[in-house]
DNA sequence: GGACCCCGCTGTACCGGTACAGGAACCGCG
DNA sequence: CGCGGTTCCTGTACCGGTACAGCGGGGTCC
């Protein structure tokens, strides 16, 4: 029993090729009684539909499209990733798309090093699991568009869909030229979580953030100028809301102390130990994250200290735990199914103009973030010990 | 600047089309020098590489593996489904194959109804969203594969695949003929769960399922014999933890009453508000999911009881609230990262098979499920007030 | 010095569809 | 009865690659 094309249907209903196809893909391209007959042989021969592939390579289209992102482990581990995806997805639905998260992490072969001399031709037993790889380079998978995501601009994934000529839409990523942005007002909302607290008195501020390189990360209290911090921290959400604290705090001449943390998606007690232990210890954080403040505030409970009299904590994201931390988290919450819904629209519309032959209209959007205060901010307890 | 394909790049280098395939595929077979000009060519020209659509067709290997699963939304908020999605995509990473999600809800079309009259052709004006869906039978994608996880087995969707006859894994899913299974010990998890409330001496012991059919669902507590429930539970993780609930509790001849939630990863207070207004409020309560335990241990709080003293209180998945509630929440712990390799494995497998015209090995995998006691149980206050 | 072999490249035959331009039959109409 | 307009179906020409057999030329082997 071979291969069922829409060769072996038509051959057996004694018409063309083409009507099958028609019969399958634009059924008012033929009389009904005829579909059923192609229909019906179909069943009969166990014929379940066009090719995918082969269609997909005839029309030009695919019916999916990509996302690409950093980290995948992360993008399934940070729960405002994953809202993201969840509202990617969910926007997506309707149309029919299927979304095809590309792995991103391996440099995309293509036109990469001609593979390491593989050393002797074992018999092509053990089709182990190499060959699945080597077989395809890694990603390159019939797109009719893609998503990227927080991502480094210049890795080669990101390169390669670029040069593939995708519609695209970026999300999440520094402006580039030619490519539709979707954003949000990270710096925004930093400034305004500075702000509130430098409103309510705080002048020995606390930084947590994340995303540095090798140079200046595994100290966890990082000793570096503004400057150097923004020029070294490369993704774009954590620039921008450095960009937005650092702003803020200068604008009111205050000098925050940073910490570093790795992973931004887990709590860990590291930061806040090392920001405690100091000889004059902040007395409100401003942390890159919810996960990280909740961190913060755990071990906070843990030394002693009360919040918010003791320290004041302020988180960024406004997810889940925000509302279940004791006291609730005050942080700055972004809109992540907006954001969502106006990526897939960019990206429908993207689609659209391509197979109308216009030019993408290129624009960017930044969405806005807001300040939710909610019982971790407070006065700090001796405000001004060393007001300038 | 028309389209650059191989030929372009090939009459451009003048040599053969093949060679310059197989400089972009298969460097072993020409001399590094021409593959240098032959890539010098092709970037010069733009030519990025062969295109993915035209490459599936021809070797019928695309590169990307689907995955169906009953609701995308479910998949992205609940956090087991969320971490067993990671795990996929970190284990098929190394791969370097992409994964798909197909579009669940929509039936697929396919062999289904004739679209009813486009009633006039209008001129292709207004490129609208609707043709992005009619132009590809939602989720007719190209795949070299595709897991099934947590569907209804009956959906159009998880026949279409099958009649494709691509490799499938399923997973969570009842078991199916002819198909690798790869599932988790539910039904001797909940098993578990409940012989520990009756060694704990409980007798008068709620459950709070999901997933019932409209027929059941609406009341929050449900009337129903434990045969009528398990036959209205279809999907297989409700079936099976109920089935595991029900087979102890029979064993030790007490009967439950039995409370409903539509969502199971959403916490409500519902079923918790309703069991404990009930003349003989149960002394114990069996959850669905960590999630509904979460809401039951707040509701509690709310109403006055003291946990474990006045209600003790199991969930079920070991996810991260598991350890955040106040007591620690006892548990039935699933190793969602193993599922997800397990599942690729084989996956992968059933491609290799596939590739080397082998006969896939079928073959199904139950992993174990471990009760985690914390501190939401403990002995009723008044054990036994009515011991048969 | 001829047989043999390997290397490096090319030609041909697909992979399984779809778009589009016909063309035959049929219809109503003046 | 001839004519324009439908309605249905078919033929041809791709879509952009890859597999595989084949073939000339420069060794090597004896």
């Amino acid at each position: 029993m071979g291969k069922v094309t829409l060769q072996t249907v038509a051959d057996r209903v004694g018409v063309s090729r083409m009507t099958v196809s028609n019969a399958f893909s634009r059924p008012d391209q033929l009389s009904a009684a005829l579909r059923e007959r192609v229909l019906a042989a179909a069943a009969e021969l166990g014929y379940v539909g066009p090719d995918p592939a082969a269609r997909g390579l005839a029309r030009g289209e695919v019916g999916a499209v990509g996302l690409l992102t950093g980290s995948l482990r992360h993008a399934f581990t940070d729960e405002i990733s994953t809202r993201f995806l969840g509202a990617i997805a969910e926007e997506l639905a309707p149309t029919g798309l299927a979304l095809t998260l590309l792995p991103a992490s391996g440099d995309a072969p293509g036109a990469g090093e001609p593979a390491p001399d593989p050393s002797g031709s074992l018999p092509r037993s053990e089709t182990a699991r190499a060959p699945l790889a080597a077989g395809a380079p890694a990603g390159s998978v019939a797109l009719d568009a893609a998503i990227v995501y927080s991502c480094d601009p210049t890795s080669p994934a990101v390169e390669l869909l670029t040069r593939r000529r995708l519609p695209l839409v970026h999300v999440d990523q520094p402006p580039a030229d030619g490519v539709t942005g979707v954003n949000v007002d990270d710096h925004g909302g930093a400034h305004a979580a500075a702000r509130h607290l430098l409103d309510l008195g705080h002048r020995r501020v606390a930084l947590v953030t994340t995303g540095l390189p090798g140079s200046l990360r595994g100290r966890t209290i990082v000793e570096a100028t503004p400057a150097e911090l923004l020029a070294a921290t490369g993704a774009h959400a954590p620039h921008e809301r450095l960009r937005g604290w650092l702003d803020a705090l200068a604008e009111a001449g205050v000098a925050p102390v940073v910490a570093h943390q790795p992973d931004s998606y887990v709590p860990t007690e590291e930061p806040a130990r090392a920001l405690m232990a100091l000889d004059e210890a902040p007395t409100a954080v401003l942390c890159f994250s919810d996960a990280v403040a909740d961190g913060v505030l755990r071990t906070a409970r843990t030394l002693g200290l009360r919040v918010p009299e003791d320290l004041s904590v302020v988180g960024f994201d406004d997810n889940a735990l925000a509302t279940r931390t004791e006291p609730g988290l005050t942080t700055v919450r972004q809109d992540v199914r907006e954001k969502g819904r106006v990526a897939v629209d960019a990206l429908l519309a993207a689609i659209d103009a391509r197979r109308a032959g216009r030019p993408p209209e290129v624009g960017s959007t930044l969405l806005p973030t807001s300040l939710v205060v909610r019982g971790t901010t407070g006065p700090p307890r001796d405000p001004g010990r060393r007001t300038a």
